[in-house]
This record gives structure tokens, C-alpha cells and sequence, in this order.
DNA sequence: CTGACATCCTGACGGC
DNA sequence: TGCCGTCAGGATGTCA
């Protein structure tokens, strides 16, 4: 399940693979829910471009596109739950559930691949910036201010991605663990000393898996088909009813914000 | 507007 | 061994 250090992850090695490469042709698999855009305006668009850059913005995939027109788009990548791109020479045999291909002009392709669907590509004509705050680089303060007389439980708070995007599951648990905070606590009635240590959390355990290349939980594989180390530093996430490596209380299983959502009943208030 | 919740989709896993 | 039910969850759409 990707979240955005898997998708720094995978957009970094993408990017050190496909820069600068002309898209010779474009091919899509007819699935009508991947393609946000039409796909034949995504064919269109990225036919004859070039690949300038691909960066991460929250969790989506941005690939800059110089058109062959001259003029400039991007093309956006949204892995949802089990998306994978994968940079492949042309023999190598097309993997089940491939929805889009670009073949590049020195004979690799560029592949996504996606069984659940919940993945999306589009194109945008308009600077894309995503739909929150960036977690990775926002002040202490300016953190703080997000939350303020909201009533939604922290936990779902940062879940939304329209409120700070990039965060999953996994990573607000762990920050929520990390920062000592219950998940169901209202975001509005945080302390400005706990808000301070979430954004001290956040930022580090962010940090702290993108330098380990992600979180590979079962569907993650980043560009090379190389896993992500994260997973071996779970202290929550995924660990209901095991002990809690800080004080051995049996951690709890409950549901909020429609997921599923691990804490230490001790260590979390 | 804010928040709660169902929905999409396939594969992995557990129980019998 | 094999079948079947359950679960996983990001974003969107609907509803209160």
C-alpha cells in the first residue's frame, strides 16, 4: 500500500531510469475506471513527448511531459492500493493486470501495472500541486493550524488527504504511536504540545522510510523490483494483540475512520 | 461545509 | 488438498 515514501520511493527510481527519454508509443488496456482522463487524450498527450522530470506531489506520480508541440503537460500517476510501475525491456513479458505502456525511444517500456484498480493515470495541462498540505516540509506552526476546531478523530484527520496529503495508514499510525497520541482523540482538541510532537513524528518517520526505500507490505516493489526495508521498523501498524515494544501491553485493534487502526492503550493518550 | 460511510477490485489468508 | 468466506484500503460519491 503505498504511501508517500514508497511513491518518493518508486518516483526517484523511475525518474534516474526514464529522464529524458522520447515516448514512442502509448498503450492502454480499455479499463475505463484507471483513466481519469480519456485515454485517448492521454495517448495524445504523451505521444511523441518527452519525459523532463518525475517527482512525487502527496501520493501522486508526476512525470513532466515536453510535448512534441513544444508546449508542456503532466502525466499523473496515482498507484492507489497495488499499483506498481515498472521499467522493463520490450521482450520481457507483459505482466497480468498492465494498463498502460509507454515504449520508449531506446527500446524499454514503461509499464503500469495494477490488479485492484484502484490506481489512476490523468493529465494535467495546469501545474499540479495535489490536494493538501505537504507533510515532509510544512512548519511546526503552520502544522498546528490544519487541525484547528476540527471534530474529526486526529487519526481520519490525517488520513484526508485534502487536509495534509502523502499520509496512509500506515504512517499515521506509527506518528500517532510515535507521539504518544490516541487515534480517536478530536483533532481540534489536540494540545499544541501534541501537535508539535505529531509533526515531530510525522516528519521523522517519513523521513526515516524514504531513506530505507518504503514500506513493502505485500503489493509494493519499487522501479528496480527491489522492496522497501520500513516494514521491518513497524512498532503498530499491523501488530494487533502483539506486545508493545515500549511497555509489553498488548496493542488494540479498533476501527476509525473507516480503517483499521492499531495503538498502545499505555503509551498512547 | 463537515464528517461518516459505502463502494470499487483482486489476491492473500485462515478455517474446515 | 481445495474450496469459500473474509479482509485489506485510497479516493470518490452520497447522504445527513
Amino acid at each position: 500500500m503505498p504511501e508517500l515514501p514508497e511513491v518518493e520511493t518508486v518516483a526517484n527510481g523511475v525518474d534516474a531510469r526514464v529522464r529524458g527519454q522520447r515516448i514512442l508509443r502509448v498503450w492502454t488496456s480499455g479499463k475505463p475506471q484507471t483513466f481519469k482522463t480519456p485515454e485517448a487524450e492521454i495517448v495524445e498527450t504523451l505521444t511523441g513527448g518527452r519525459i523532463a522530470r518525475v517527482y512525487r506531489v502527496g501520493k501522486t506520480i508526476v512525470a513532466d511531459i515536453t510535448e512534441s508541440s513544444g508546449s508542456t503537460a503532466q502525466f499523473l500517476i496515482h498507484l492507489g492500493m497495488t499499483g506498481r510501475l515498472l521499467v522493463s525491456q520490450a521482450e520481457v513479458p507483459v505482466p497480468l493486470h498492465t494498463h498502460c505502456i509507454l515504449s520508449l525511444a531506446d527500446g524499454r517500456e514503461l509499464r503500469f501495472v495494477d490488479p485492484r484498480r484502484f490506481g489512476r493515470l490523468s493529465i494535467a495541462k495546469e501545474l499540479y500541486l495535489g490536494p493538501g498540505a505537504e507533510p515532509t516540509t510544512i512548519s511546526a506552526a503552520d502544522f498546528a493550524k490544519l487541525f484547528k476546531g476540527r471534530k474529526l478523530a486526529i487519526k481520519a484527520a490525517l488520513l484526508s488527504q485534502t487536509i495534509v496529503h502523502g499520509v496512509g495508514n500506515i504512517y499515521a499510525d506509527e506518528s500517532l504511536f510515535r507521539a504518544g497520541i490516541r487515534p480517536r482523540k478530536q483533532a481540534g482538541r489536540l494540545t499544541n504540545a501534541e501537535l508539535h510532537r505529531l509533526h515531530a513524528a510525522l516528519q521523522t518517520v517519513l523521513a526515516h522510510a524514504i531513506k530505507l526505500g518504503g514500506s513493502s507490505v505485500s503489493d509494493y516493489v519499487d522501479a528496480d523490483g527491489i522492496r522497501g526495508f520500513f516494514q521491518l521498523e513497524h512498532k503498530v501498524y499491523s501488530r494487533a494483540g502483539q506486545l508493545c515494544h515500549d511497555c509489553q501491553t498488548s496493542l488494540k485493534k479498533i476501527i476509525v475512520g473507516g480503517r483499521t487502526t492499531i495503538y498502545c492503550p499505555t503509551c498512547q493518550n
